[in-house]
DNA sequence: AGCACGCCGACT
DNA sequence: GTCGGCGTGCTC
């Protein structure tokens, strides 16, 4: 009997998403479970990447031979392995892509990316003649030419010292057997100046955040524990989470701590890197190849107590993982919409089972799946009710525009936000406006064959932007461009007309009606990157601005204590969007945007115009009453069967072929409906379609959709993964499987 | 996925 | 007469 090893490739389908059987390599390294590998595979031998998942015996015939064991420092460890295995199951993505999101692409690369820096040793025997006794010991390459020049007898010529030798006269120097080089790993922490000025002031409770946190505190430390911690904004659920880390840290154990992308400013990752020094990591989209498999190799290494990053943070291999923090846990952000589709909310709760760790929610509006667990007790709910400093709610009140129509006012701006910004600009004070649509008009129409103009590549309407070269019409699916026609290319017609309105005509028609008012536009057009939007935001906070316009991202800001107005200028259009979140979705954001006007001394006020002005989540909204909002909304979700009362499957097809693509559509149907009807008949669950998705077509591929209602459950799981593999060796049509998507 | 083998159109 | 299109089949 000889040792054998289970393999899984990490680039196939998933027809091919099964273990393959190799004997171990003669010498190198020792395969264990989690071990990355290279193995030749297939009629040529090709060398690819595969993990191991097992060790077992066998007789060995006709196996090939692991070429390459990796070190254990480029694999996974124990539990990092069980947590892949969890999110293919869980995401029903294959292990090999699952394995991928834990590991830094950089691993699979043939460079490394390590930084180095060399080292240079002069040789005593070569240099003798001129050596003095300095200079015996390493120097850095900068300091060679100095090194050489107290070396020689002669004074060196004063002018040249500054310039450091280049690589080729180092390499001269070396060739010649002057110096030998050395080199050394150097791990980066682009964040290390951030650590260097410490603050570890104890912190300081107030009765409500005492309460709170000892609630927290005395949930039994050797179990899996979950809380929601539900408070409105200011009120101190930052400082019960770092009360919590400082206990957490302190008894050796390691935490990680979530926030969307948006709040990962230099002022966040300050306070954590202040506190707990060095041994911080952060994790984000824009690090750098190397500076990702650096942070991974500190984590992975042990140097690490505390992560902080965005949803992708949430894998970070920690060893003796004590507490996840997930802040404003009802963002979208923290699901993932592309492979695999997991949410962080699910891969946290996941990991903190596996190591009797906490899981603390934060949010001053829960999710409905969330509060809904925390009411059934299988979270914590701890309520954190109390603004600090005393400061008040804004006075909110709503527009009907309806109104304004009638009385001959057609602009989105209502007469009584006009007025409300220009008193509040003269009296020295902000306002913030928003608007959930970027560009200048959202259509173009023809009046006289009624087409709209729509991308090429995908079935939505393009949308005008203006610009300095005259404007231009953008696709905001795939990011076509054109320049807008003069005539209907439908019916050639000089008769298009510009409808509806986005972030740039507002901008536009207040410059216009408020004369001398600074108005600062703040979108994905403006804003480009992160650096721009926390410039954005800073330049409005030192008052380089009257008035800041724009889409979500300006709900999401820091405090802006200058602030004592804010506009939304068409409540209805997050409202009426055809998706089961819809209302959830406006009420958290209407909650944010109103909650940025007055948050400090000074009273603040929020105008809502909408043309629905009876509608009940935009009253509950205005309240800010989170717990009559949840119970409307609930009522809603059990009545119609969605979330958190279901779990929603969206099975989507694509092709850029029309033909292949009904033909699997009705392939797919014909498989799941006999799958749950026969093997599976015990499983409840409702199918629908297959029928056309939202947007037809994206980038130039078709695309049809089937949803299934049922309860996600490892049995459920299995019918899909089944479907999935049974649909893998189909050439022109991608199936992709996403359970509980953001919008249905 | 990749890479073989295998069978039909326009070219040195 | 061949080069090459991509349909089909296989991978420890």
């Amino acid at each position: 009997m000889l040792t054998t090893v289970s393999v899984r490739l990490l680039d196939v389908p998933f027809h091919l998403d099964r273990p393959f059987t190799y004997l171990p390599p003669a010498d190198g390294i020792a395969a264990r479970v989690g071990s990355v590998v290279r193995i030749p595979f297939g009629p040529s031998n090709r060398l690819v990447f595969g993990i191991v998942t097992a060790i077992g015996e066998g007789d060995g015939a006709d196996l090939k031979t692991i070429r390459e064991v990796l070190p254990d420092r480029c694999s996974l460890s124990g539990e990092m392995f069980g947590l892949a295995l969890f999110l293919s199951d869980y995401t029903l993505c294959t292990l090999g892509e699952a394995v991928r999101t834990l590991l830094p692409p950089t691993l699979f690369s043939n460079r490394l990316n390590v930084r180095t820096e060399r080292s240079y040793t002069p040789v005593p025997d070569a240099i003798r003649e001129r050596l003095s006794d300095a200079g015996r010991g390493k120097i850095r390459s900068e300091e060679v030419r100095t090194a050489l020049e107290s070396l020689l007898s002669d004074p060196a010529p004063k002018k040249a010292e500054d310039l450091p030798l280049t690589p080729a006269q180092l390499r001269t120097l070396v060739e010649r057997g002057l110096f030998t080089v050395s080199e050394r790993e150097v791990i980066r922490n682009p964040y290390a100046e951030l650590s260097a000025e410490r603050d570890a002031a104890p912190i300081a409770l107030s009765r409500a955040q005492t309460a709170a946190y000892e609630k927290i505190l005395s949930l039994p430390a050797d179990k899996p524990r979950a809380a929601l911690l539900h408070g409105v904004t200011g009120s101190g659920k930052t400082k019960v989470m770092l009360k919590l880390l400082d206990g957490m840290l302190a008894e050796g154990k390691t935490a990680i701590v979530m926030v969307p992308e948006i709040a990962l400013t230099p002022q966040t990752v300050g306070i954590f890197c202040r506190r707990y020094g060095e041994r911080v990591a952060v994790i984000h989209s824009s690090l750098g190849a190397g500076e990702r498999f650096d942070a991974w190799r500190r984590i992975a290494a042990g140097e690490v107590d505390l992560v902080i990053g965005t949803r992708s943070a949430v894998f970070a291999p920690l060893p003796r993982l004590g507490m996840i923090v997930i802040d404003e846990e009802h963002e979208h952000t923290y699901k993932s919409e592309s492979d695999p589709k997991y949410h962080a909310r699910d891969v946290a709760s996941y990991r903190c089972g596996v190591n009797n760790a906490l899981l603390l929610l934060a949010s001053a509006t829960p999710s409905l799946e969330s509060y809904t667990k925390a009411k059934n007790g299988q979270y914590t709910l701890v309520e954190l009710s109390e603004r600090y400093g005393g400061a008040r709610l804004p006075e909110t009140e709503i527009v009907d525009m309806r109104e304004e129509l009638r009385h001959g006012n057609t602009s989105p701006i209502s007469d009584r936000l006009a007025a409300a910004v220009r008193e509040t600009v003269e009296r020295g004070e902000q306002a913030i406006l928003f608007l959930n649509r970027r560009g200048y008009n959202t259509a173009l129409q023809c009046r006289a064959c009624g087409e709209p103009i729509v991308c090429p590549r995908c079935s939505i309407s393009l949308t005008y932007h203006t610009g300095r070269d005259g404007g231009n019409l953008l696709c905001h699916s795939c990011g076509y461009r054109a320049r807008p026609p003069r005539a209907c290319p439908s019916c050639g017609a000089d008769a298009l007309s510009y409808l509806g309105f986005g972030t740039q005509k507002i901008e536009a028609e207040l410059s216009a009606a408020l004369s001398g008012c600074r108005v600062m536009r703040m979108d994905a057009d403006t804003a480009t990157g992160k650096q721009a939007y926390d410039r954005m935001l800073d330049a409005f906070r030192r008052g380089d601005a009257d008035v800041l316009l724009g889409t979500q991202m300006v709900a999401k800001g820091h405090d802006f204590p200058r602030v004592t107005l804010v506009g939304v200028l068409s409540a209805d259009s997050s409202l009426y969007v055809n998706d089961f979140r819809a209302a959830e979705r406006t009420f958290c954001l209407l909650t944010q945007v109103i909650g940025r006007a007055g948050r400090a001394e000074r009273p603040g006020r929020a105008l809502i115009q909408t043309y629905s002005p009876g509608n009940e989540i935009l009253s509950l909204a205005c309240r800010q009453d989170y717990p009559a909002f949840y119970e409307a909304e609930s009522t809603l979700r059990r009545e119609t069967v969605f979330p958190p009362f279901c779990d929603v499957v969206v099975l989507l097809l694509s092709s850029a072929d029309e033909t292949a693509l009904f033909r699997a559509a009705k392939d797919l149907s014909d498989r799941l409906l006999s799958l749950a009807g026969g093997e599976y008949h015990d499983l409840p669950l409702t199918a629908f379609g297959p029928f056309e998705a939202q947007v037809y077509k994206v980038n130039d591929r078709y695309r049809l959709r089937m949803i299934l209602k049922c309860r996600n459950s490892p049995r459920l799981r299995a019918l899909l993964r089944t479907l999935t593999v049974s649909f893998a060796d189909e050439r022109k049509v991608i199936l992709s499987v996403d359970i509980n998507p953001l919008s249905v």
